[in-house]
DNA sequence: ATAGGGTTAG
C-alpha cells in the first residue's frame, strides 16, 4: 500500500468479513508509512486489537516506530514480541543506528552472536555516519561474508569524509561493483571538487549499471547527475522512470527535483515537483534552497508561503533556504524578521548556518558593520564559513581592511584552502596593492597550496566538451577564437570595459586584457552560442567561482546575442538574461 | 507486510 492512501485502505480494511494476519500487518505497515504520527497511533490501537500476531506483527511496530524517532516503543515492541527472527533483531539495531545511538547498537550487536551480513552491515553504516571510520574499518577488516553493499558502505563513506585515496583504493580492490558503487565514487570525486575524474568515471560506468533497476537506484544515479551537471543523463534517467511505472513518491522525487536545480534547469524542478504524488520536508526544502541558490528569491518564498499552507512544518533546513533567499533577493528587513522570529513561529533554534545566512544577508546590503556586530554576538566561535560570507561582502564593498582580518582567520583555521588566497589576491589586485598580491603568491608556495586550475565544460548533443584557461586543444578552436574576437568588438562598442583588476599578476594592460579574454567559462559560452540552436538556454558549468570580468562580460553577451545563458559556479547559479544577471551582481 | 546502501541545506 502506498503512503498516502490510508483512507482508501481502512475502507477496504472495515468491509472485509474476514481479515487473516497478513492483512492486518499490511495495514499496520500502511499506518506506519504515513509521515503523520497520528496515524502510528492508529498502528498502535490496530495491533492491540489484533486476535492472532505473528512476528512480522512485531517487526513492522518496531521499525515504524524507529523511523519516527520513537526508539523507546520500538524497544518496547521488540521486547514484547514472544519469538523474535532475523528481521525483529536487524529492526532493533537499526532503530538505534537511524537515531543516532551507534553505543547502544554497539550494545545490542556485543549481547549475542548470531548475526548476518545485513547486521553487520547496519553497524557499519552507523559508525560511518556517525564520522568513526576506524571502527567501520575495524568492522569490514572482521567481517567474514562481505556483500557488495559492505563495499559500498566504505567506498562512499571515504568518499564523504573527502579520503579519495582510500576510496579509489576499495572501488578498486571490490570484487564486485554495482551502481551505488560506481555513484559513490562519482560523487566523492565531484563534491571534492574533482569534477573532471567524476566525469571520467561516471562515463566509464557500464550501461547495465546506469539502467537502474530500483528506487533507491534512480535516486542515486539521479544524484549522480546532479553533482556533475549531466542534464541530458538525468532527463533520460526522468523518462525511463516514468516508462517504468514508478510514481514519483518523496525520494526518487526528492533526487529529481535536486537534479534538475544543480542542472540548471528551474523550469522542469517545477515542473517536476508541481507532478509529484507526495511532498515532505525534503521535497519544500529542495525548492526553495533551490530557487534560492539560482537567485530567484521571489519564487523561494512564494513556496515557503504554499509551504506554510500545508500540514509539513517548516524545519531549520527550510529556514536556511528562507535566509538564503531574502538574502540573493535583497530583501534585508524581511530575512531579519524572519530571523528573529523563527524559533517563535516555527520553533527552530538558530544554528551556525542560520548566523551563516545572516552574515551574508547583511554583508551583501552593505551593512558591515552590523554583520560583524552579530558575528560577536552569536552563541558560537566563528567558522570558516561566515569569515567567508565576510570576506565576500569586503570584496564586493571595497573593503580591502575589513577583507584582509577576515582572510586571515580562514587561513588559521583552513590553511589548504586555495580558494581562500586567490580571493584575497583579488581583492588586494583590485585596490593596486601589487606587493600584497606578490606576498600572497609566495605564502602559497611556501605552504604547498596548489592553485586549481580553472575549467568549464558544456553539454552539446550528450556529449561534454572541456575548456581550460587559454585553451588551444579543442577541435575547434579556430572558430571559436575568430567568434570571440568579433564578439569582443561587438560588446565594446556596447560599452564593456575589461575589469583588468580582477587579474592576478601585475602585467601589462595589454596583456592583462588578453589573459581575460580566454577563460574557460567565456570559452565554453562562445561554443555553446556556435553549437546550440537559438531559443534555447546555454548552460556552462564551472569549477571555481566566476571572475567578476567574465561576469560582467556575459551580461553583455547576454544581451548582444540574445541568449539565456545560465552558469553554474562552484558557489552559486548565475542566469544572464538581457543583459542583467540573476544574482543581482553579488556571490 | 518487516532488516543493510539512497534524497535536501552549509
Amino acid at each position: 500500500m502506498r503512503a498516502g492512501r490510508v483512507p482508501d485502505a481502512e475502507r477496504l480494511f472495515a468491509a472485509m468479513p474476514r481479515r487473516s494476519t497478513s492483512t492486518y500487518n499490511a495495514m499496520l505497515a500502511g499506518y506506519a508509512a504515513n509521515a503523520v504520527s497520528s496515524s502510528l497511533a492508529d498502528a498502535r490501537s490496530l495491533f492491540d486489537e489484533m486476535p492472532l500476531k505473528d512476528p512480522v506483527s512485531y517487526n513492522v511496530m518496531i521499525s515504524s516506530h524507529a523511523n519516527h524517532g520513537l526508539v523507546s516503543l520500538a524497544r518496547h515492541y521488540f521486547d514484547l514480541a514472544p519469538e523474535k527472527d532475523a528481521v525483529s533483531w536487524n529492526g532493533m539495531l537499526a532503530a538505534y543506528v537511524r537515531n543516532g545511538r551507534i553505543q547502544e547498537a554497539r550494545g545490542l550487536f556485543d549481547s549475542r552472536s548470531e548475526w548476518d551480513a545485513i547486521s553487520w552491515n547496519a553497524l557499519m553504516a552507523g559508525y560511518v555516519q556517525s564520522g568513526q571510520m576506524a571502527e567501520a574499518q575495524e568492522m569490514f577488516n572482521r567481517m567474514s561474508q562481505r556483500e557488495v553493499v559492505s563495499w559500498n558502505i566504505m567506498v562512499s563513506g571515504y568518499a564523504r569524509r573527502g579520503d579519495m585515496m582510500e576510496a579509489r583504493r576499495l572501488f578498486d580492490a571490490a570484487p564486485v561493483r554495482d551502481v551505488f558503487t560506481w555513484t559513490a565514487v562519482v560523487s566523492g570525486y565531484a563534491q571534492n571538487g574533482m569534477l573532471e575524474e567524476a566525469r571520467r568515471v561516471f562515463d566509464a560506468m557500464p550501461k547495465k549499471n546506469a539502467v537502474s533497476v530500483n528506487r533507491s537506484a534512480f535516486a542515486c544515479v539521479l544524484s549522480t547527475c546532479a553533482d556533475i551537471a549531466a542534464l541530458e543523463c538525468g532527463m533520460q534517467l526522468h523518462s525511463r522512470l516514468i516508462k517504468a511505472g514508478y510514481g514519483v513518491g518523496c525520494f526518487v522525487g526528492n533526487a529529481l527535483l535536486a537534479m534538475y536545480f544543480k542542472c540548471g534547469n528551474v523550469e522542469e524542478a517545477h515542473n517536476a515537483f508541481e507532478e509529484m504524488e507526495e511532498r515532505d520536508v525534503v521535497s519544500w526544502n529542495t525548492m526553495i534552497a533551490g530557487y534560492a541558490r539560482h537567485g530567484f528569491g521571489k519564487q523561494a518564498l512564494e513556496v515557503f508561503d504554499t509551504m506554510r499552507k500545508t500540514s509539513t512544518k517548516p524545519d531549520d533546513i527550510t529556514l536556511v533556504g528562507v535566509l538564503a533567499a531574502c538574502s540573493h533577493s535583497g530583501l534585508v528587513e524581511k530575512g531579519i524578521s524572519y530571523f528573529y522570529s523563527m524559533h517563535c513561529d516555527f520553533g527552530v533554534t538558530a544554528k551556525p548556518e542560520h548566523y551563516t545566512c545572516m552574515i551574508d544577508l547583511l554583508g551583501r546590503a552593505g551593512r558591515l558593520d552590523e554583520a560583524v556586530n552579530l558575528m560577536k554576538d552569536m552563541p558560537f566561535e566563528p567558522d570558516s564559513t561566515m569569515w567567508g560570507a565576510l570576506l565576500g561582502a569586503s570584496r564586493i564593498h571595497r573593503n580591502s581592511e575589513l577583507g584582509r582580518s577576515a582572510a586571515e582567520k580562514i587561513f588559521e583555521l583552513e590553511p589548504e584552502n586555495a580558494g581562500m588566497y586567490v580571493l584575497l589576491s583579488n581583492i588586494y589586485a583590485s585596490s593596486g596593492k601589487w606587493s600584497d598580491v606578490d606576498k600572497m603568491r609566495v605564502m602559497m608556495y611556501e605552504r604547498g597550496v596548489k592553485k586549481v586550475p580553472g575549467f568549464s565544460w558544456i553539454e552539446v548533443q550528450n556529449k561534454v566538451h572541456t575548456f581550460s584557461v587559454g585553451d588551444c586543444v579543442h577541435p575547434e578552436k579556430e572558430d571559436i577564437y575568430a567568434f570571440l574576437e568579433d564578439l569582443d568588438i561587438r560588446m565594446k562598442k556596447a560599452g564593456y570595459v575589461s575589469a583588468t583588476d580582477m587579474v592576478l599578476h601585475d602585467v601589462e594592460e595589454e596583456e592583462k586584457e588578453h589573459m581575460l579574454k580566454y577563460h574557460s567559462e567565456k570559452l565554453a559560452v562562445a561554443y555553446g552560442i556556435l553549437k546550440i540552436p537559438t531559443g534555447r538556454p546555454i548552460r556552462v558549468i564551472k569549477n571555481l567561482r566566476v571572475c567578476e570580468d567574465c561576469h560582467t562580460a556575459l551580461k553583455y553577451i547576454s544581451s548582444i546575442e540574445g541568449r539565456l545563458i545560465i552558469l553554474r559556479d562552484s558557489n552559486r547559479f548565475h542566469h544572464f538574461r538581457d543583459g542583467s544577471c540573476s544574482c543581482g551582481d553579488y556571490w
